[in-house]
DNA sequence: TATAAATTGATAATTATTATCATTCTTTTT
DNA sequence: AAAAAGAATGATAATAATTATCAATTTATA
């Protein structure tokens, strides 16, 4: 699993690739993700950005647009469901699914060997090469139930 | 799988026995997305319903509404990922999975009841009720590798 | 350092969803 | 079958979430 700096370089690495510009904004988005415990909602980081980088007077358009971007460069990845709108988590965790509470939006993550291997039996069945795979598990979590 | 009238049956049993009264509108809603081959948004079903029961003179708040009440009785699933919003499926079809080539676009569906078993196990785990799941594996196909 | 183009913040516009409310239907009771 | 009670509806206003616009700023490069 890469380090903080090394996602920044592949941050910087990209922008260039791209004929862009390097901007503290969108490295200051994907930060708050790296080191977020939690899937965050373009709300949450903008509000985590005023409270951690206080001097960063960044909007929130400016948010959602480097979201938007980190997405499409595959460096974070959103998940919807439910009332609670889109939320998104740095893609430089290692691997895991998700079990996700339809009631309160609660989300699990896990990893199944298992079910790792079955998909590579599947993909091989039908001559498929997989580069990778996404699950999730919709339902009631225990204190919903209640 | 139950067949259509059996759904309509339950759905009728369903708000007498909430003490609610039985109308059209969610009657035809719920019949959208039993037909439906697809999942829809909630626009997509006002539209369908528009077309397929031009007579019915339905409001789009109708359609929210319905929706919104199916789900809660668990008739049918909202699921929402990617850009896409959220979109809703009938509870009464059989599940399947997808494989994703993401050279040529081309799907593949599959079901694999080992897989089922270890997520029914895994939810068990976190003492979930799980509703419905979403799984993608994305690769390339046999026609792309060559 | 000057230039060109990308990016930004502020905010207007758009979209998606929910709340309001007078009217219409359903169900139950008579 | 008619009346009464209240649930549900359609139209639309209100709200929330996201995207577009645009002048000003910042970045990369010459």
């Amino acid at each position: 699993m890469p380090n903080n700096e090394e996602i920044i370089e592949e941050l910087k690495k990209i922008v260039k690739q791209k004929g862009l510009k390097y901007t503290e904004q969108r490295e200051v988005v994907l930060n708050i993700l790296i080191n977020a415990s939690d899937h965050l909602s373009a709300e949450e980081v903008y509000n985590q950005i005023k409270k951690s980088f206080p001097e960063s007077n960044i909007g929130i358009a400016t948010v959602y647009r480097a979201l938007s971007f980190l997405e499409e460069v595959d460096l974070i990845t959103s998940i919807a469901f439910g009332a609670d709108g889109k939320k998104y988590e740095s893609n430089a965790k290692s691997h895991h699914d998700h079990l996700i509470c339809t009631s309160c939006g609660k989300i699990i993550e896990f990893m199944d060997a298992e079910i790792e291997k079955r998909q590579d039996k599947i993909a091989k069945k039908n001559n498929f090469k997989i580069t990778s795979h996404s699950m999730q598990l919709y339902g009631i979590c225990e204190n919903c139930t209640k």
